[in-house]
DNA sequence: CTTGCCTCCGCAAACGATTGCGGGCGATGC
DNA sequence: GCATCGCCCGCAATCGTTTGCGGAGGCAAG
């Protein structure tokens, strides 16, 4: 029985070959076929058969009548401040590469942290019908997060947390991981720590903050204000705070950067002044980045553990778009902080 | 049992609200509801009250039904090599800016600059239907993106070619920003230049290169490749180049590092020898990044242009995507380069 | 009042897949 | 040899939109 009549249709063309097309190539109803590619619901014969055609006519199935039918895109929002931001950028790179292995594809979305894009990126990706969601909020968009995750879209944030909800969220340690830079410094004999930190309406900011601060404390050394400097997390902010803390009489003999970006303003500033690291000056950062293992002196960092909270956040959300986990109440997690010693700080001698 | 029971389920547990609650509740047709919100295909007073109930009832199309119909699904493929280097990184910042307020979600991919992950990356965006394809391509799987264009999906190359096709290409003027990069370095008196460059497997590898040649030739010094050290781009094939090129006798005046990654490595070489740049040696970086401006000294760069090139590469597609552009014959742009003078050059003595 | 044109809306057929249900048929048991 | 059971497969509905086609109605012209 050799079916000499087929191949109506060049398959090359602009049309696509459809699932209807493979199954009258076969013989079998559109059904049929449908049962033999999903495997294990034909006879075994039909199965191979039909495979065979359909990997010869180079059928593909149509994930968008697919999604359509079974309510499922395969698709999943990743939504980040920007790509320059060394924990951003690994979790874009992990998050995109496990959930590929996983089936899904990653739709890259940049907020520039405004409110405004935000709120509009998760409407578009609700649109898209997207499976689930992976964020680092801005915390002004809660309501409609919560409502994508009511309606049955998992959402993970991570890096930061939204507030006002109760979304399943991976954080790093940041209380723990400050402290135990601080008192890093503090076993090295400082005691006067500059500290140049974030906003503190973020809540890594204020994290860090107070993982500084209560380090300082429990060493019964009082927490001074006039060390912090306070800004955004850019370079500029760290040139500012750097001169600002070495214009002091009693200048710092060690400065614990809360962020890589505004670290690029510190060196600068040292750099400036003439400050050599670590002989004048200890110099320990939070959060690590590709720079700093290389540059002279190496920078010594609190690691936030960004590969690692990239690859929870991932694990996390994929359960969830497998169906377990499912009542379990929302969970917060966090990812331990790693103190990795370089060059730049060095015992204070009395 | 066969009625149609199915009356006004809550639309809002579950399932969304889709366009048949709408023109239900308006009492309307579907079409004519899917007429009055797509707007001027209905009178002006349909066309308000079915807006007005649409948005009232939270009605948000779906993308899917929407692409499955007009087979488009506003989705673009964003194929990269990984988000490290600076190029790339830019490349998805501004793709994905651009592409959104066109319309359009861009879809993420990294492929580690593996020709088998290419692969399987372009059948699965293939499968999701992407309007179109923004790649770095591997330069293996032109034939993939051959047929993708064949059937009707715009291919971008972007940053690399693909040697064997004739697709749309967006190039960084390599072998003028090599050239003019050299010429700088001789400008300043330097003749013995040592150049740390990309595989010359790649096109950027090879281009660079042939600008730094053509650069000495025309100077009227001998091409000595002795002088060069070719290695992948990462830190640690600059270490390597920075070591080799400094053990010579007649240790190179000035140093062109065609890759900002490798840029690391031999910053680092060069302080583990205690040579200060600029007074020692005069360092020139192919490609800017974040740290070169902050860095003391600043890094004088050769810029290639990152930013514009994913301008144009994200122009490019898009304007082929509103079915502009069509029948023009694939043409190759080439982004030109740009000298920024820091404070690694210095003038040579004699 | 009739005719004709134009505007606006509804019917129904797609788009390409998945899936409940029932029928056909071969194998099995007695 | 007949009834029973199970395995495969086909029919048709469905997911939520868009869109060609034709019918209904309004208004102006004759």
């Amino acid at each position: 029985m050799l079916g000499a009549m087929q191949e109506t249709l060049p398959p090359t063309l602009q049309g696509a070959v459809t699932l209807r097309d493979v199954a009258r190539a076969a013989k079998v109803s559109v059904s049929t076929a449908s049962r033999a590619l999903a495997g294990g619901l034909t006879s075994r014969a039909t199965e191979q058969r039909l495979q065979r055609i359909a990997a010869e006519m180079g059928y593909r199935p149509n994930t968008l009548a697919r999604g359509l039918k079974t309510r499922s895109s395969r698709l999943v929002g990743l939504v980040v401040h920007n790509l320059t931001n060394a924990s951003f950028r690994v979790l874009a790179e992990v998050v995109q590469q496990r959930l590929r292995a996983a089936g899904y594809q990653a739709i890259l979305c940049i907020t520039a942290d405004d409110a405004e894009q935000e709120a509009a990126t998760i409407a578009t990706l609700s649109d898209q019908r997207v499976d689930g969601l992976i964020i680092c909020p801005t915390g002004q968009n809660g309501a409609q997060l919560a409502a994508l995750e009511q309606a049955g879209v998992p959402v993970t944030c991570v890096v930061r947390r939204d507030e006002g909800t109760r979304l399943e969220t991976v954080l790093a340690a940041d209380p723990e991981g400050a402290y135990a830079g601080t008192q890093h410094l503090l076993g090295l004999g400082h005691r006067r720590i500059g500290l140049v930190v974030g906003r503190q309406e973020t809540t890594s900011g204020r994290e860090r903050l107070s993982g500084y601060r209560r380090a300082l404390e429990e060493a019964g050394i009082g927490f001074d204000a006039s060390l912090v400097h306070e800004g955004r997390y850019a370079p500029e902010t760290g040139l500012a705070g750097c001169r600002q803390l070495l214009d002091r009489d009693d200048r710092p003999t060690a400065l614990f950067v809360a962020n890589h970006e505004s670290a690029l303003g510190v060196l600068r500033g040292l750099a400036e002044r003439d400050i050599l690291v670590p002989e004048h000056l200890s110099l320990l950062c939070y959060e690590d980045m590709p720079g700093f293992a290389w540059q002279r002196p190496a920078i010594s960092v609190v690691d936030s553990g960004a590969e690692a909270m990239a690859e929870l956040a991932a694990d996390r959300l994929l359960q969830r778009l497998r169906g377990e986990g499912g009542s379990r109440a929302a969970r917060e997690y966090r990812i331990g902080a790693r103190l990795i010693e370089r060059q730049s700080c060095r015992r204070l001698e009395d």
